[in-house]
DNA sequence: TTCTCATTTCGATAGTTGCGAAAATGATAC
DNA sequence: GTATCATTTTCGCAACTATCGAAATGAGAA
C-alpha cells in the first residue's frame, strides 16, 4: 500500500494517475545501494563548488605554498584564507607542514587533481 | 607596484613581510589559463552538490523517466521535481522527449554519468 | 617581552536555496 | 466548446548558508 509518505492517503489511486508503481518501486531499489554514499559525494560537490577554493586548488598543483603567499595569489584576507582553507583541510584534500611561524600547506594526495582535471576537461569537450 | 587592489598602499613593504613576490607571481601566471574556466566548473559542481539532484542522475541511469515517477522517487512535489530537472537541463545535462501529456527526461549523454562515477569511486578509495 | 604568521571565534550581512501555492501552458478527452 | 490532466512557470518566502571583517588567541622567533 503507502509506498509513499509524504502522500498518505489514495496517493496511488486518486491523486496520481502516472504514477507507475512498479517502475518507480524499480528505481528505488536501485538507488538504494548508491543512495547512502549521496550525502559525502554532495558535501564534496559542495566544496568544490566555489572558484575560491578551485584556485587554491591549482595554485597547490604547484607546489607548497604558505598562507600568506595562498592569500595574495587569492587577493584575500589571510583570515578569509586560513577559513577556506579549513574547509579543504577537514574533508581531508589539503596537508599542513608548519616551519616556524610559517605554515605550508599542500595537496594530499593527486587524486583530487585528477578528477578535478578530468571533470574539466569532460566539460570542455562535450558539445553542447 | 599596487599588485594586489585590497590592500592599497605599501602592502608588500609593510603588511606582510612574507609575501614572495616572485612565487605569488610565479603561480598567478600559472593560473591565468585556468582561470577563466573555473566560474563554469565551480557551476557545475555547485549542480551536483545536491542530493535530490544527484538522486535525479542515478533514477535516470536506469532510463527515461516522467516527471510524475520522478517525484514519486524522490517523494517530492512535482513542482519541486521540475524546477530541480529544469536545473539540470538548463546546464545541459538533460533531454526531454514529449509524449501526449507526459514529458519523459533522460540523461544526454553517459559522459556526466562516467564522471559521477569516477568521483565517487575516487571518494571510496581515498584512504583518509 | 614584543613581533609575526596563522587560527579561531564572533557577528553581521548578503546571498542562496528549495519548495509551496497558484496561475499558466499545452495536450487529450469528452 | 469545456473539462481534465501532466507539466511548467511565476511569485514569494522562510530558512538556511556562505563569506568575510574585526578582534581575540596561539604559537614560534628574536
Amino acid at each position: 500500500m503507502k509506498k509513499v509518505a509524504a502522500l498518505p492517503t489514495k496517493a496511488d489511486v486518486c491523486n496520481v494517475p502516472c504514477f507507475d508503481h512498479n517502475k518507480v518501486g524499480q528505481i528505488k531499489a536501485a538507488l538504494a545501494k548508491e543512495e547512502k554514499k549521496l550525502p559525502e559525494l554532495a558535501e564534496f560537490y559542495k566544496l568544490l563548488g566555489n572558484t575560491t577554493r578551485l584556485k587554491i586548488l591549482l595554485a597547490l598543483a604547484q607546489g607548497e605554498l604558505c598562507v600568506c603567499d595562498i592569500a595574495h595569489v587569492l587577493q584575500l584576507s589571510t583570515a578569509a584564507t586560513s577559513h577556506q582553507l579549513k574547509l579543504l583541510r577537514n574533508q581531508g584534500w589539503l596537508s599542513k607542514r608548519d616551519d616556524g611561524k610559517m605554515v605550508y600547506y599542500r595537496l594530499h594526495s593527486q587524486d583530487l587533481l585528477k578528477a578535478l582535471k578530468g571533470d574539466l576537461k569532460m566539460l570542455e569537450e562535450r558539445l553542447g
